[in-house]
DNA sequence: CGCTATTGCGTTACATAATAACACACTATT
DNA sequence: AATAGTGTGTTATTATGTAACGCAATAGCG
């Protein structure tokens, strides 16, 4: 049987598209336990290192947290910005930037085999909502 | 007084410095108290914090650790290359990219305040070493 | 169809990472 | 010298992540 685990991912995933933003893992791990009371820790990581092997959820280092992937096809790498002011995380794909930033670190002969980009900051919403003065 | 704490900071980066891959912050630690055995945590995440403030030290997000900045003079954020063989952590500097980059996250109306960039791969001499079969 | 080996999921229990909150030491000021 | 103020060092706790074990489900064999 192939699909053994695939309840749990599926709740995973389920939970992490309602959020707006990243989710910790306990903070996932919380709201999980509310239809399965039981459900422990290495479960959810778990079924986050499932997730995120086939690219349907990404984790956010910077922020020890998880997101549920938006478009569904996609082996390249993600840039994430994330609003530190209310916690939405958008994705941007640009594989351009990608192929230059694999030939600025190559320059010294280095493979690159993973990419990590994330950027933080302020969303539209939250940067124009802001004090003027 | 200005510096209080800077003898702290001082010793952890002496230690990070002699080191060729990065630390992570209990590693520190454990190497810390062999010349000052009371030395506690909070102590050098403090120590830390103030020389990642001043740029001195970078913090791999995606390893949870700690390393000394090579190049002493730099605002601008850098790319780290980290070999996942070895642990060696190249840093590299491209301000265009980081333009780039700010560009393809603004599309959207996002300010990007701070860049998080790092590449995980193989260094050159790990990726020479590795058996052809 | 039942028995047994195999695989990998779920859980318990633990390791690592980070920080809140307190107590004290040093400095500057009167 | 006494005192207020600032920030350091420590204790204790919370968060994050994982090793290792045991069990459940399945497939192979008699």
């Amino acid at each position: 049987m192939k699909n053994r685990g695939r309840k749990t991912q599926a709740a995973v995933l389920s939970v992490l598209r309602q959020q707006r933003g990243a989710l910790s893992a306990y903070a996932l791990l919380d709201e999980l336990r509310r239809t399965k009371p039981t459900i422990s820790a290495p479960t959810i990581y778990r079924a986050l290192a499932a997730l995120i092997e086939r690219g349907q959820v990404h984790r956010l280092e910077s922020l020890s947290a998880f997101i549920a992937c938006k478009d569904s096809d996609h082996d390249h790498a993600s840039i994430l910005s994330i609003c530190d002011a209310c916690g939405a995380v958008e994705e941007s794909v640009a594989p351009d930037l990608l192929a230059e930033l694999s030939k600025v670190t190559g320059r010294s002969g280095f493979e690159a085999l993973r990419h990590v980009i994330e950027v933080h900051g302020r969303c539209a919403s939250c940067h124009d909502g802001e004090a003027p003065a």
